[in-house]
DNA sequence: GCCAACGTTGGC
DNA sequence: GCCAACGTTGGC
């Protein structure tokens, strides 16, 4: 069995919290609504079932990390792609060859808040994708040191 | 609302 | 294959 690999996954709160995804059966959600490849390749050919997430909220007030959780299913098309109404409808994609995957996330529990600013003044933690300039991809790979340094912030056990 | 960064599109 | 124009992301 290969070794885990760790994710931070941004989400706009406004579209799905982590107070929404922990209200969903089995605090579990699809990750719709990705439209960049390269954050779809992490979720196609690189996530494995019981990856370690950061739930992350973008796009609001105060951004930061709001809860962990883990990757709970294997890949499969985003049915948003399909849907004329969405925001997330791609004309060019098809159900014969879908162009949009998604993973579905788990969240295993809420953390406190750990904001975008409290991050920066982690020198453990200046590499980190996410903190890059003009960083825009959704999903980054986060390193297991970086995962454990984490843990110790949150105050939890870093499996 | 601003704007830097950067991905995508399409003409050539 | 290049690259300018354009659109989007996302922090501030």
């Amino acid at each position: 069995m290969p070794a885990k690999s760790f994710w931070l996954m941004k989400s706009e709160p406004d579209e799905c919290s982590i107070d929404d995804a922990l209200a969903m059966p089995r605090q579990t959600v699809p990750w719709f609504g990705v439209r960049n490849y390269q954050a779809r390749n992490f979720m196609r050919d690189a996530m494995r079932i019981g990856d370690g997430v950061l739930f992350y909220h973008s796009g609001c007030a105060e951004p930061g990390i709001a809860g962990i959780g883990e990757v709970a299913s294997t890949p499969y098309p985003d049915a948003t792609q399909f849907d004329p109404k969405s925001p997330y409808h791609d004309a060019k994609s098809s159900r014969e060859s879908p162009r949009w995957v998604l993973v579905d996330v788990r969240v295993l529990r809420k953390t406190r808040y750990l904001a975008l600013a409290e991050l920066r003044r982690h020198e453990a933690l200046a590499d980190m994708a996410v903190l890059r300039k003009g960083n825009r991809l959704s999903i980054t790979p986060v390193t297991p040191a970086e995962w454990r340094y984490l843990g110790t912030l949150l105050g939890s056990a870093s499996r």
